[in-house]
DNA sequence: GTCTATAGGCTGATAGAC
DNA sequence: GTCTATCAGCCTATAGAC
């Protein structure tokens, strides 16, 4: 069977987009090979013709999840520092972004199991978080304060995610959101 | 064989120690029954005889690696609110953190994972991270800066712990504990 | 490029001897 | 209470047909 050109490209970014949701929701290590490829429509052995082992899909996630964060926060409409950073605050601190880890940031999902890969794999998330850090310190005029808002929007992400009520999810973002913006005003 | 009176309660803290620490430095979905039985110095038929289920583990260890930390929290020899939190931030917010999971925080360690746990799992850490929160609304004298600073915490060893240089490392939790110290200021 | 089939190893969990 | 032995199922990865 041939296959049309530029179609290995096109299978590639899906699988990058399904396992990118696949994990985020249900974790690197919980999310098999197989679960994958047969979400994506096809079988396991299809997968090595994409990627070279599945620490090879992590490292090609990291830079495609964090790119597509990046694009997000750039396609901001708004120009005053004060409006751009309450815009990306109302988005990334919402409950929508709690109750849905598969479209939302790598971070508060796969920080811990990155934080446990290989050297080559945090090299790669390096490169990408300094990025995100640089756009972040553009808008806030601070580097350690553009640290602390990154530390700051994932852990709340993910704390409010153990907890088993939506009353307490909102009070976690809402204490977050008050605490940056405190700092913003300060 | 016999064994003597106390034996299991001893073996049963033994068990949740070993686990704590293998299970916060390499992840809980990657550390097996057989390897944690192994390490302590047992074969893996016998953790049925002290845990029902893996699941039923890490709800243990929910409440007793939490249990732990707020006694840490409570043996803090300081009494003014600003060197009880001085002390904490910098016993929490410390390069050692960082580097030594397994004897640190289970929070930036295995939320991710119990986020996706349970609801059984997550309502014990509920009942867990409210007193911690408790402890440190009455340092804080605010229910919604607790909540902050927890998240603040949580997420800059998170963050930290994904970057391969300790020069970054260190630059992280520098940026969060300004952040936290200016919090309390205003 | 994707398929089926398969290898070898690890997983969580159980049964029965001691 | 812990042991050995074992199960069925899943895992990552590879070989070869199409």
């Amino acid at each position: 069977m041939r296959y049309p050109p530029g179609y290995k490209e096109k299978k590639h970014t899906e699988l990058l987009k399904i396992s990118g949701s696949l994990m985020k929701k249900n974790g690197f290590a919980a999310t098999g090979v197989d679960t994958l490829m047969h979400a994506a429509g096809m079988t396991s052995g299809a997968f090595y013709s994409h990627f070279a082992s599945k620490t090879d899909l992590l490292k090609t996630l990291v830079t495609s999840e964090l790119t597509a964060s990046q694009t997000l926060w750039t396609s901001n409409p708004h120009d005053t520092a004060e409006d751009w950073l309450d815009f990306e605050l109302e988005r990334y601190l919402s409950i929508q972004h709690v109750l849905q880890p598969e479209a939302g940031c790598l971070l508060p999902s796969l920080s811990a199991e990155i934080a446990r890969a290989d050297l080559s794999v945090r090299e790669r998330y390096e490169q990408e978080l300094l990025k995100g850090h640089a756009i972040l310190t553009q808008r806030l005029g601070d580097e350690n304060l553009a640290w602390a808002f990154i530390c700051q929007l994932a852990g709340s992400i993910l704390i409010a995610r153990t907890l088993p009520t939506e009353e307490l999810q909102r009070m976690v973002i809402h204490a977050s959101k008050l605490l940056l913006r405190n700092a913003l005003a300060s």
